[in-house]
DNA sequence: TCTGGGGTCCTAGGACCC
DNA sequence: TCTGGGGTCCTAGGACCC
């Protein structure tokens, strides 16, 4: 896990600090709808899929902070949210405009379009790599800096709002930024003050800044290491630093470490590009669970060709083929095959796919997916992406991050590693 | 909370190799 | 051969994140 050359925070803090931005979209595709229809600012809006006509199954993606006000949730059920804030009807905009003072208890409900918030993100990306170094994206609405060679801790405050600013003047939507020596605290500091939130933590402030927080806000726990977690007395992540480690590391393996070294704001993880990507999939539910296997079987070949399309699309071989089935009430069922070289064959997919799922066709099946794995990118398509001012595809080689990747070819040498971190550094 | 879609990483057992 | 230890790969499931 550790990858880094340097021991794990023995005290020698100091010596290479780091300054970490993480930068977080605060309620991204709400406020991207309200970029192109002005008159959405300030009423509650909610992004989604399954509300419209044909639709019976979805979840909200992200609702802004006046319909959470009505206690709707980003991943709630669309049927939950509607019932919370009502759908306002497409002609009820004029009618409330008359109706003085008196406010419908009714939200704006908008289908989820990735193709515009791609390419609202890609101006927040320009402006990002504008102001650091190293710029990783974490995903469509956050992203890590480091920005040490950019900044300074005395005046990280002006810096970070000067980022703040250029976003929203120069694409209109805010941001929340959190500044710290690392990136999990970062991430936390982030999250502090939302929405257009600036919180710092400086070197030597990380563990009295997370003490007082709920276990479940460090990154990683979830509602089951958090229900152990209370199980063990712990509340906050104060309790978790101050835990013996030994005793988490018995609960939790390995995770227990980590877990409390980012109790107490130690992670000596750096700033890099993310690499290529693992796996592609594709996966939809069905309104109710289907007993027939026609339809099954139609469902599988739609999303194998699909998932197969995308890895073309994105220049990518893959060399294992998995299915996933969900039966009731909700239990996930993965089955997968990989073959001996890597392929791109959709026809294959499909077979593959259907051949792995006869497990399950008799059963009720509420949701499947088809997933390629194990994939491989051609150093051929990598090259013409560089050239072509791509920033992601320029650091390819899987080297960068988590190193834990041993998964995939674990022995080849014809990585061209020695080139990337060339780009990487210089 | 009664469940959408696209991902990542970790663990654990078994096969297989030396 | 009934027996050690180390390593990798494959598969299934689980937790977590956005």
């Amino acid at each position: 896990m550790s990858d880094g050359p340097r021991l794990p925070g023995v005290e020698g803090e100091d010596e290479d600090d780091r300054i970490v931005c993480h930068v977080d979209a605060d309620c991204f595709y709400a406020s991207c709808e309200r970029l192109r229809e002005p008159d959405l600012r300030r009423e509650p809006v909610v992004v989604g899929m399954g509300y419209e006509e044909g639709d019976s199954v979805g979840a909200v993606a992200t609702a802004s902070y006046e319909a959470r006000e009505f206690g709707v949730e980003s991943a709630q059920a669309i049927s939950t949210a509607l019932e919370r804030l009502p759908r306002r009807a497409d002609d009820e905009t004029v009618a409330v405009d008359d109706a003085d003072g008196e406010h419908t208890e009714t939200g704006y409900y908008r289908p989820v379009d990735m193709d515009y918030y791609e390419s609202v993100a890609d101006d927040v990306r320009e402006i990002l790599h504008d102001c650091a170094d190293v710029v990783r994206k974490v995903s469509i609405d956050e992203a890590y800096l480091d920005v040490t060679d950019r900044t300074a801790w005395e005046v990280a405050d002006g810096f970070a709002r000067h980022i703040k600013d250029r976003i929203r003047r120069e694409v209109g939507v805010t941001v929340s930024v959190g500044v710290a020596p690392s990136m999990s605290a970062a991430k936390i500091a982030s999250d502090f003050d939302k929405p257009d939130g600036l919180t710092i933590v400086e070197p030597g402030e990380g563990r009295d800044f997370l003490a007082p927080l709920e276990v479940d806000l460090l990154h990683g726990v979830g509602p089951v290491t958090a229900r152990e977690l209370r199980e063990m007395g712990l509340e906050t992540a104060g309790d978790v630093a101050a835990a013996d480690q030994e005793l988490l590391v018995e609960q939790f393996g390995e995770r227990g470490r980590e877990l409390s070294d980012r109790a107490r704001g130690e992670d000596d993880r750096r700033v890099e590009p993310k690499g290529d990507p693992k796996s592609f999939s594709r996966e939809s539910a069905f309104a109710e669970p289907v007993d027939a296997p026609a339809p099954k079987y139609e469902q599988i070949e739609t999303l194998a060709l699909a998932v197969a399309d995308r890895a073309r699309r994105e220049g990518a071989l893959y060399r294992t083929i998995g299915v996933k089935a969900v039966t009731p009430p909700y239990d996930v069922n993965t089955r997968e095959r990989s073959l001996p070289g890597p392929i791109d064959d959709p026809e294959l997919v499909d077979r593959i796919a259907r051949d792995l799922f006869t497990e399950f066709e008799a059963d009720p099946v509420r949701k499947l997916g088809v997933r390629v794995a194990n994939l491989e990118f051609a150093a051929a398509d990598q090259a013409s992406l560089e050239s072509w001012e791509g920033d992601e595809a320029a650091h390819g080689t899987e080297t960068a991050g988590d190193s834990s990747d041993d998964d995939s070819e674990p022995t080849r040498g014809d990585r061209s590693a020695g080139q990337s971190s060339l780009a990487d550094f210089s």
